[in-house]
DNA sequence: ATCCTCCCCTAC
DNA sequence: TAAGGTAGGGGAGGAT
């Protein structure tokens, strides 16, 4: 993977750096792509089985078979001498395997001569529990482990090839390059001075940044810095190729390559769904100077409001399916049919992902995130709509303006949800009628997009409240989460209607409870009680019954485990808050990145590309 | 104590 | 064929 980030420092300018960085296991996040994890794990066996293929067609099975390393499994972290591929090479024709990713239930060996603090202590960690455990062994080792133990014929003992370094201080390394248009710091200046590296290309007066740009290898590069890469030339050549990239197994040609294209970045980013997902910040920045300078009195520039009051009430709006509405309105003969926005949605085994899906394929199955193929076998008469970008930013800013227009106060979650705050409203009822009208301006301004309102006290409510409405009444719905029994009433204790509605929430739904913190709860709940309800959606009433305050503070830390304790008893007391500008911004590619290690020129090229989109 | 770095997690 | 990004909050634990 290949990328930049530039943050704000205290007051002395940016800190701009830009690197490589080999991936840890994604499977542990699978996070935003729960079907993509399964996709990983595929591709993994059948690099392993390839890597294995290959051993033994060069070398002969036999010699695999009895190789002296059989029964080991190698992960390699940062940069090695033997570099990484030529440690596989031997490895794998030495009966070893060698993994892309460092998961810990198969990895015996892990190789490297520097490791970064970060990653020093949790091998550390690991090394530890598995010493004292059942497990086998995991043992940190150079490079020379493998060479001497295959010249040996047997695996060495590992003590002697131990990593000293590993619990020494040892910082990710900052190689300094220059970015386009931006002043390095004196620091940064004469670092580069010592570098063979081009000229900065000369860029436009305006948006003089001022900012350093490095780049870093990161995993735990060589530790000697910039000393190091002015005094090898050669490793500098092969800066940013260690990464994921020649492990996968396929050679990606033509414009999909970032070796064979020389605009990768560019076509790359101009495609990618996640990079226009996630480039929301900045395209909310861009909108919010057009309003002003519109001068339209509105809720702009409003401080914060805390919550709840009784006479305040937040809306949550969400737009429904809305890559497939906005979509939609370009070809009104698809409305009413099961559509899917994706790249290239040809044949049953496209690997295509949707990224939105119409409520009517949603009702055949098809979901966001699956590959287009599989939505296809599902619903053969799917129709592939592909992406505009632009039109859905077009459809952003007015989205906006309404709710500049309508509400007191306006939070951007994303492109295509908001919370919107009403403040001296002490009557629902007067809630409901603005949420409507927004809805129908949406529905008017907004060809062809419904947006879904949800109605609380308090953000939590309002954004569960959208959510029900979304998943029992559909889109256009406008659902209202309040305790009606004391219709000004709000925190604690909540009422019996609203408790019994969060009781049945999953707590997946409640905000800040990802994949992972499901897990560690089920896990707690199931290593105390015994309780193993494994494949039951986990509610909110079994998690509130099992923890207390400290529980959940421990579990998941005092912040995290106070917040979600509060959620759980429906209390919130995150305010609406406009959102201000960045604190930091980046780029990074993980996806078609192949270089050979020849090819400093075009890392060079690409990263510079990559540097000139963080913006 | 507080700061700093390197993560991990979450959301869209 | 196919485009696995971006930003923020927060925790662990060593450095200061
Ligand atoms: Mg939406
Ligand atoms: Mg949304």
């Amino acid at each position: 993977m290949m990328n930049i980030v530039e943050r704000k420092n205290n007051g002395l300018g940016d800190a701009f750096s830009a690197g490589s960085r080999s991936a840890t296991a994604p499977s542990r996040r699978p996070v935003a792509f729960e079907s993509f994890g399964e996709y990983m794990a595929v591709k993994e066996q059948k690099l392993r089985v390839q890597q294995q293929d290959d051993a033994m067609a060069s070398v002969g099975v036999l010699q695999v078979a009895r190789g002296p390393l059989w029964g080991v499994c190698v992960w390699v972290d940062g940069r090695t001498d033997p570099p990484r591929d030529a440690l596989r090479t031997l490895v794998t024709q030495a009966g070893g395997r060698f993994e892309t990713y460092l998961h810990r239930e198969l990895v015996t060996h892990v190789v490297g001569t520097h490791f970064a603090r970060g990653r020093a202590m949790e091998l550390r960690r690991a090394v530890q529990t598995r010493r004292g455990g059942a497990t086998r062994p995991l043992y940190v080792v150079k490079p020379a482990w493998i060479l001497d133990s295959i010249r040996a014929g047997r695996p060495l003992p590992e003590w002697q090839y131990g990593v000293d370094e590993i619990s020494r201080d040892s910082r990710q390394t900052v190689l300094p390059v220059s970015r386009p248009g931006c002043v390095p710091s004196e620091e940064d200046a004469d670092a580069m001075s010592r570098l063979d590296l081009p000229p900065s290309v000369p860029c436009g007066p305006e948006t003089p940044i001022e900012s350093n740009t490095s780049l870093t290898e990161e995993e735990s590069a060589a530790s000697e810095s910039s000393e190091h890469w002015q005094s090898d030339k050669m490793e500098c050549t092969d800066f940013g190729v260690s990464t994921s990239a020649p492990t996968m197994a396929y050679a990606l040609r033509g414009l999909l390559s970032s070796r064979e294209n020389p605009h990768f970045v560019r076509d790359f980013f101009a495609q990618s769904r996640l990079h226009f997902i996630g480039s929301f910040r900045e395209t909310y920045e861009t909108i919010l100077r057009r309003l002003q300078s519109d001068r339209q009195p509105s809720s702009l520039d409003r401080m914060p409001q805390t919550l709840p009051r009784r006479d305040r009430f937040v809306l949550h709006v969400d737009m429904d399916a809305f890559f497939v509405s906005v979509s939609l309105a370009k070809r009104p003969h698809l409305r009413g049919k099961p559509v899917a926005v994706c790249h290239s949605g040809t044949g049953e085994h496209s690997r295509a992902e949707i990224s939105s899906a119409s409520y009517e394929a949603r009702a055949r199955g098809v979901r966001a995130n699956m590959f287009f193929g599989e939505a296809r076998r599902l619903c053969p008469e799917l129709v592939m709509v592909p992406y505009d970008f632009s039109a859905y930013k077009a459809a952003c800013e007015v989205l906006y303006r309404i709710f500049f227009a309508e509400a007191d106060l306006v939070e951007g979650v994303s492109i295509d949800e908001a919370y919107l705050l009403l403040q001296h409203c002490s009557e629902v009822e007067r809630a409901e009628e603005i949420a409507s009208r927004i809805r129908q301006r949406i529905l008017q301004e907004i060809e062809g997009c419904t947006a879904s309102i949800g109605i609380g006290r308090n953000k939590l409510f309002a954004r569960l409240a959208t959510k029900y409405g979304k998943e029992k009444l559909g889109k256009g719905s406008q659902f209202v989460l309040i305790d009606r029994a004391h219709p000004d009433g709000f925190g604690s204790p909540m009422g019996a209607a609203l408790r019994s509605f969060l009781d049945e929430v999953p707590i997946r739904a409640i905000p800040g409870v990802g994949w992972s913190t499901e897990a560690r709860l089920r896990d707690a709940m199931k290593a105390t009680s015994g309780s193993s309800q494994d494949n039951e959606v986990l509610l909110v009433a079994s998690v509130r019954e099992h923890f207390n305050l400290e529980g959940l503070e421990k579990l998941l830390g005092s912040a995290n485990g106070n917040r979600l304790y509060r959620f759980l008893d429906g209390m919130d007391s995150r305010p609406v808050q406009p959102i201000g500008p960045r604190k930091s911004v980046s780029a990074q590619i993980g996806w078609g990145i192949r270089f050979l290690s020849t090819e400093e020129d075009k890392v060079r090229s690409f990263m510079i590309d990559l540097s000139l989109v963080a913006r």
